[in-house]
DNA sequence: GTCATCATGTAAGCCGTTACATGATTGC
DNA sequence: GCAATCATGTAACGGCTTACATGATGAC
């Protein structure tokens, strides 16, 4: 989010869901201390603090002395002086969110693919290529594994187990179809890449189909 | 599993997979843990351990006082006698059982909701129905949720980030009529409850339908 | 006699949460 | 002036994982 343009904290969190439909939902507790690990990095860095240019001393009263004494004694215990911290993307930020969101993702970690697709924007068409079929090879797989398993237990299993499982196979084969659709998607239109074999009417190839 | 028949660690953990399909795997370093703190909750008992009888001195030879020495130096440290921890449930653990499965789960914990319907037997079929009933609530909240996100920020997001959001939403429709179709199994069929209103070859009402 | 497997456990660590603590800004 | 909200952070804890440590059993 900080590559459109800066943001603080509770700013992001507040667009978070936004951004990522309502599957977000990031805790301050981990969001500041990801912000803080971020600036260490030098990923992001501090664009704008808070204007803290309240005037001076605002309506120097008679007890302006008093309340200025009062700050001074505490202000040295925490070092920041507390307002809004607009946060900016660096270039290290940059190449560090390419590097993360080309990484191959860990094959059981769902939430890792949703998140990369919704950033898809920001890979190179031959990435985010890569991303949506190394995804499918890996549904195609869990999907190979879970009805090894079923054909092994399935006796084993009452109704409610089986329809648990079965449900789970077909969301996973119309995971798998949907993912056919957007590498379809990504795959130049015909007329771009005109050839003796490519028929403009013709439905385009499943890259490998579910059996 | 331990209603079925008592069990170690290892072997539990072995079919876990068979029993829930391959949406389990527990690590030993829980399960062993889990194990004890249901023990010390009265909720399971050691039924067996390892028939340790092995011939007391085996083959008394030259170097056994050396070893048994050896042995005693070290046994003090460590009180168990390392074999099969065979468990069996008992007479709190069938209650715990029951109150954990019937118990409210937490709305956006599906994987909750999937163990509890795997053990959809051991429910009374007013608590099956209770259970079925809750998640499809859940699920039909979730999805006017993500509906009105949508419509609020449709505009803001991009391909990617749409047909995520679009996928996610389809699969939760689904997963709402894969609901109705359980709770419609769950409901006695009509020739059992015999009225003017019911007729056999009319098909079941949906619950509350999916707009 | 030694290797693979069975079997149980502990320790360190990661990731995220909730609850708490603090402070700044704004509207009435 | 004071409440609501904006805004940042820390602390404690929970749940789960991997890596480590240990030991028993059986096959060859």
């Amino acid at each position: 989010m900080l590559k459109e343009q800066p943001l603080h904290g509770y700013e992001l969190k507040k667009r978070l869901p936004e951004v990522l439909g309502p599957l977000s939902r990031v805790s301050f507790g981990s969001l500041y201390p990801a912000l803080a690990k971020l600036e260490a990095a030098g990923a992001i860095s501090v664009a704008a603090a808070a204007d803290t240019s309240r005037p001076a001393i605002p309506m120097t009263g008679s007890l302006a002395g008093e309340a200025a004494a009062f700050r001074a004694r505490r202000l040295p215990i925490r070092a920041d002086r507390r307002g809004k911290k607009v946060y900016a993307i660096t270039e290290r930020g940059h190449a560090l969110f390419e590097e993360l969101l080309a990484a191959p993702a860990d094959a059981d970690d769902d939430r890792a693919f949703s998140l990369k697709l919704a950033f898809g924007r920001y890979l190179s068409p031959e990435a985010r290529l890569r991303l949506l079929e190394r995804r499918r090879a890996q549904l195609v797989e869990r999907l190979e594994q879970a009805r090894a398993a079923m054909r092994a237990a399935s006796e084993r299993l009452d109704a409610y187990a089986r329809s648990l499982v079965e449900h789970d196979t077909e969301s996973t084969e119309r995971d798998i179809s949907w993912l056919d659709r957007l590498i379809a998607a990504e795959r130049p239109p015909a007329d771009l890449r005109p050839s003796s074999l490519s028929d403009p009417s013709a439905p385009a190839a499943d890259p490998t189909p579910v059996p």
